[in-house]
DNA sequence: GTAGGGTTAG
């Protein structure tokens, strides 16, 4: 139940009973403040523990990993391997999961090794969590080889693999498995049917996802509260709303995942508004917000440059203790930049404990979207400093600093710099950055050397970087070289047509601007006129 | 005293 209060009472009868020594008696306790998110507690308990067994480790290791700390699990295994304490199948499935949740192939397969040795793996549960984690690792060689020589196949390692294929993104086989499960005529269960509602989620097949509906109706799986949110995502997904609220409405146990499916759906289907006015009324029902309500909650704020909220939600946040997530410091420099407050996002980043990737990167186009170029090299400089993993993304974001702020000598070397140094490939996205600033400095000759000796054909956005330089420019004769382009690759859009025409303008040319329109309008396009303001409902 | 899959975010 997750009652941290009522656990705190009976650890402390324990103690006055002085049974707490008693390892069957401690076991339980460390696993609730472990799974009430106690994590020093809990840690600090355990190790006091005199005569740790097996069954205390695989206690101890299996809370933490329901509780979310997969990479507390990995390290503490080998304290446990240093006491010299054999794993059964119980911690087996515990660190198996942990590998599976952090991607640490070279443990999960060591594990999976022991397993063999040890004659684990005929244990159904053993061989199931080995399958999950090895298509969350993507190896589906290696899950299906398992699969296929596995006799003993319940309804859940099915799902299992099915599930699998869904999470990679291959709705299809997905299908094709629950046709072999029925074929095999074993029963399926809820599991089954939010395996299947995800996939036409998946595959934005509306009419699908009803079907299954109808099917889940009559198999009475609905009040599977698993089912019904896999039903709401499906309908926020495919577009219908309103279905969606139906089944919210009417579902009166509604947990923290129920609500956190409605937010993200109100905010796929582009009303921020009601997603904020959701989490707002998830509070005032006392339902208590997780890490995802507030993953999700961030990006919600910034698409309303809700400042005042993105504050309140802030303080929420300290609150509740999840400050020191990665995954949400990243959402809070993201709001603050977008929300015009670069300083508030600043402070976020430098106060924050444990840093990745994309905290820099965020920050990196913060620096950009605010014109700051010479913070963002700043920052970058201290990302080479700090040894911090540079990516594609934190080139993307600090080359598109200095366009914006016309850093031409600084941005060219970070180009150079991305292969020679770094080992990065540039993409399309880099070069059109690339093509932009040197444009927007006149440095044609530059810009065109630097399209040609692009490994790949150039995309519309290289050669619209070009057009957009050349207009600025007047440069009639590259213009039209890049409008050719542009016309082979996207004959059907009409900005194209009308940028050539002012640049024929400007030339005083008024015949060919004039042209140039009409040739637009000879092939049925319309531009639809720019507006400088933009309803926040409609973002 | 501990135990497999399935919902949300990234």
């Amino acid at each position: 139940m997750r009652d941290l209060d009522k656990g705190k009472e009976v650890h402390s009868y324990a103690l006055q009973q002085g049974i707490i020594s008693d390892i069957v008696v401690a076991t339980p306790i460390v696993s609730m403040y472990a799974k009430c998110g106690e994590l020093k507690k809990a840690k600090e308990l355990f190790l006091s523990l005199q005569g740790r067994d097996i069954v205390a480790w695989s206690a101890f290791l299996s809370s933490l990993v329901q509780a979310g700390y997969p990479r507390e699990v990995c390290s503490l295994f080998r304290e446990m391997q240093h006491e010299g304490l054999r794993p059964d199948e119980v911690t087996l499935i515990s660190v198996l999961s942990a590998c599976a949740e952090v991607s640490c192939h070279r443990l999960g397969k060591s594990m999976h090794c022991y397993a063999l040795k040890a004659d684990l793996e005929s244990n159904i549960s053993t061989v199931t969590t080995l399958i999950s984690m090895y298509t969350k690792f993507k190896l589906f060689i290696h899950a299906m080889t398992l699969f296929n020589k596995t006799h003993c196949k319940d309804v859940v390692t099915w799902n299992t693999l099915i599930n699998g294929f869904i999470r990679f993104g291959d709705p299809i086989h997905a299908f094709e498995m629950l046709q072999r499960l029925k074929l095999m005529g074993i029963r399926q269960d809820a599991g089954t049917m939010v395996s299947m509602v995800s996939a036409c989620s998946l595959l934005d097949n509306l009419k699908l996802g009803i079907s299954f509906h109808g099917q889940i109706k009559k198999s009475g799986f609905e009040s599977d509260i698993h089912v019904k949110v896999a039903l709401m995502d499906m309908y926020a997904k495919c577009g219908s709303l309103k279905s969606a609220e139906t089944l919210f409405y009417t579902t009166s146990m509604k947990d923290e995942v129920s609500w956190n499916v409605m937010i993200t759906g109100y905010l796929q289907n582009r009303r921020a508004n009601e997603a904020i006015s959701t989490f707002n009324r998830m509070k005032f029902e006392n339902v208590r917000p997780n890490l995802v309500t507030f993953v999700t909650i961030l990006p919600a704020v910034s698409c309303l440059l809700a400042l005042r909220e993105g504050m309140a939600i802030h303080s929420c946040i300290i609150q509740m203790g999840f400050i020191t997530s990665t995954l949400i410091g990243n959402g809070l420099i993201d709001m603050y930049a977008k929300c015009g407050q670069l300083s508030y996002a600043e402070k976020c980043f430098h106060e924050m404990e444990n840093k990745d990737t994309i905290s820099w990167n965020t920050m990196l186009s913060g620096y950009a979207m605010h014109g700051q170029g010479d913070s963002a090299i700043a920052l970058f400089s201290l990302m080479e400093e700090f040894d911090a993993k540079i990516d594609s993304v934190s080139f993307l974001s600090v080359l598109s600093a200095c366009r914006h702020t016309g850093l031409v000598q600084e941005g060219r070397s970070i180009f150079e710099s991305m292969c020679e140094k770094h080992h990065v490939e540039p993409n399309m996205e880099h070069y059109a950055c690339m093509v932009d600033l040197l444009g927007h400095a006149g440095l044609f000759d530059e810009a065109l050397g630097l399209i040609n000796k692009m490994p790949a054909e150039p995309n519309a956005e290289v050669w619209g970087a070009l057009l957009g330089a050349c207009k600025i420019y007047s440069n009639l004769k590259l213009g039209e070289l890049a409008l050719n382009h542009l016309l082979k690759l996207e004959p059907e859009n009409p900005v194209h047509h009308v940028v050539l025409s002012d640049i024929y303008a400007q030339c005083g040319r008024w015949n060919e601007a004039g042209r140039a329109r009409s040739n637009m309008k000879d092939h049925g396009l319309k531009k639809c006129p720019g507006r400088s303001w933009v309803d926040a409902d409609h973002r």
